[in-house]
DNA sequence: TTGTACGCGTTATCAC
DNA sequence: GTGATAACGCGTACAA
């Protein structure tokens, strides 16, 4: 590795311009109390030699790197993506860039990259949902590290939120088959037990069925990972069961598309035969045939949000440790009146 | 901003375990010629006071950063984040961290994105396609930054590659439909100025219905933003035209499924009134009704041996300018024969 | 095998 | 306003 062409350093701006490094300094970092002749002169040396600051060399000595970091379990839902996306813009709006990393919904890995980050240097850390290794929170605290969760509505002093409650617009969504007059509904689901938002709405689908006495058996209940052909398997295995379900309720959209298509294949009608719900209000939900009844999250939003709030919170601001955001059901046509005549 | 909380430091750990720096060093790095005595030592110190190496100088002692960087026109089309998910795990797995940005197909944005991480010290990079800003070449160049592009297929020594031909593909799924009878042959294609993948498949498409004796019309050419609804209004368009197309060509499956939906929507069969293609083969591809035919792009593939290349051409390794992986055609039900009897 | 001391490229605290 | 110069935290020749 000989790649010894000597990169312009600070000190070259500054003997090509005739002044001191600090003076550059100064004037790469919009500080006060610079002549605007003293300006010209270094931007000239600056464009002149091609000058690149060294970003580690700045963050040792400023002992800040303008960055965050955000945790995500995966970048291949697009809900994940468009917060990250709106994330990324607003955060860049404050001079502050994005690092992303992803942990595949393991809980360990997600430590894992957590500890990365930090030795990275962020100056604050976005994490998803409430679920977490107990030492991450350990270490944040120890590094006096500010850092917000999202997408979460748990209200708990030790993390931070800017979410939506997931339980509450589940429960609507049963509500809603109930009072369409369903009594056998199913829930696919991904797995609960490292993953609050989906352990949430599946609260709030089984407590709206409890509440209307009509609890739901365990072979209606089908966990499988977030994806289109885990959604597809989970229809044709409903489907095989004696006395199959005439609603299903989704953990996420990508899964009612998976049902939506299966039932499609099948020659299954909606909602005639069979009412399907998502949740997270993909795009692609609206152009389904039946549109998709689903939940409205507010990805966007929170990107923005949690840009603003983070950022205002990295430079000493004290901010409420929660704040809800809407998640507004989104009633279409995949969900009907149970079909008497069946 | 009084977080003066003192970090334990290298030389904090040295003190506890009663050696020097240059030792605690050693262990951290995995140098040789530690004895195993030393080591523990070391490690039980740094165990002790939770000791986290501090990445920016680490990073401006060692002169590596230790992480590559990847430039994403955007994060939306799971087709991309399935490719960088494979190449942040194969990158891992040879001690480098993946930092990525997006550029929302704006090519300025693109190169300020570049600017970005060079200034954040990579130790190389990965970019997508071979459109770009001819000056992010030169100051890849002048830093003489080890890095890929990926995604096409191009023959350019100044842009090594590691993708797929997108025109040859393209060209099989037109005559494929020029083969099955088709002649009002329609295109729905993202913008073309700066994306050389939308342009080769577009050539590709164009070059053999000219070579059919088939020249497509302009009103059959549609540019828009990759995007479901973009798709679906795409195809409404074209079913308002006089003499609708009977077969469609989608620049991406995206696009593709926003048609399928609204033939769907509008009670149009396919592939008996219309046929339709798409480009990646995404999961969702094969559960379709009818299953939509496609080209199945490499994303895994090329995650896996752009990590692998990029690596090696770091640490010095001369490698071909360019490697092809196969994007083979998946034909499947929604292309069929021009329905005669219409 | 281990320790000493300097250098990495910048910012920030002083004087002037 | 501007210029010296001491940190910043770690890696690594070089010496021992």
């Amino acid at each position: 590795m000989n790649k010894e062409l000597q990169h312009t350093l600070l000190a070259d701006v500054a003997r090509e311009a005739g002044v001191s490094t600090a003076s550059v300094s100064r004037v790469l970092n919009r500080a006060p109390h610079v002549s605007s002749q003293l300006r010209a002169r270094v931007e000239a040396a600056v464009d002149k030699l091609g000058y690149v600051p060294h970003g580690s060399a700045r963050a040792l000595a400023s002992r800040r790197i303008g960055a965050i970091g955000v945790l995500v379990p995966t970048l291949d839902n697009s809900i994940f993506s468009t917060g990250i996306n709106r994330l990324e813009q607003r955060l860049k709006h404050h001079d502050y860039r994005l690092l992303i990393a992803t942990y595949r919904y393991d809980l360990d890995d997600e430590l894992e990259a957590l500890h990365t980050l930090i030795q990275q240097g962020v100056d604050g850390l976005v994490l998803i949902g409430h679920d977490h290794r107990p030492s991450a929170l350990t270490t944040l605290k120890r590094r006096q590290l500010p850092f917000l969760t999202c997408w979460h509505g748990i209200d708990d002093a030790d993390w931070p939120t800017i979410g939506f409650d997931n339980i509450a617009p589940a429960r609507a969504l049963a509500e809603h088959l109930l009072l369409l007059g369903h009594r056998r509904l199913a829930v696919i689901s991904a797995p609960i037990e490292s993953n609050d938002r989906a352990r949430s709405r599946m609260q709030g689908f089984l407590q709206a069925a409890e509440q209307a006495g009509c609890q739901i058996p365990a072979e209606y209940i089908i966990t499988v990972n977030y994806g289109i052909a885990e959604g597809f398997e989970a229809l044709e295995a409903l489907m095989r069961l004696d006395k199959p379900p005439t609603a299903i309720l989704c953990g996420n959209d990508t899964l009612a598309f998976g049902v939506m298509l299966a039932a499609q294949r099948a020659g299954i009608r909606m909602p005639e035969d069979l009412s399907v719900t998502g949740f997270d209000d993909l795009p692609q939900a609206r152009f389904m045939t039946p549109a998709l009844t689903t939940v409205a999250v507010p990805a966007t939003n929170i990107g923005y949000q949690v840009a603003d709030a983070l950022v205002a919170r990295i430079e000493g601001e004290a901010l409420p440790h929660r704040q809800l955001l809407d998640a507004p059901l989104v009633i279409r046509g995949s969900t009907g009146p149970l079909n008497t005549d069946a």
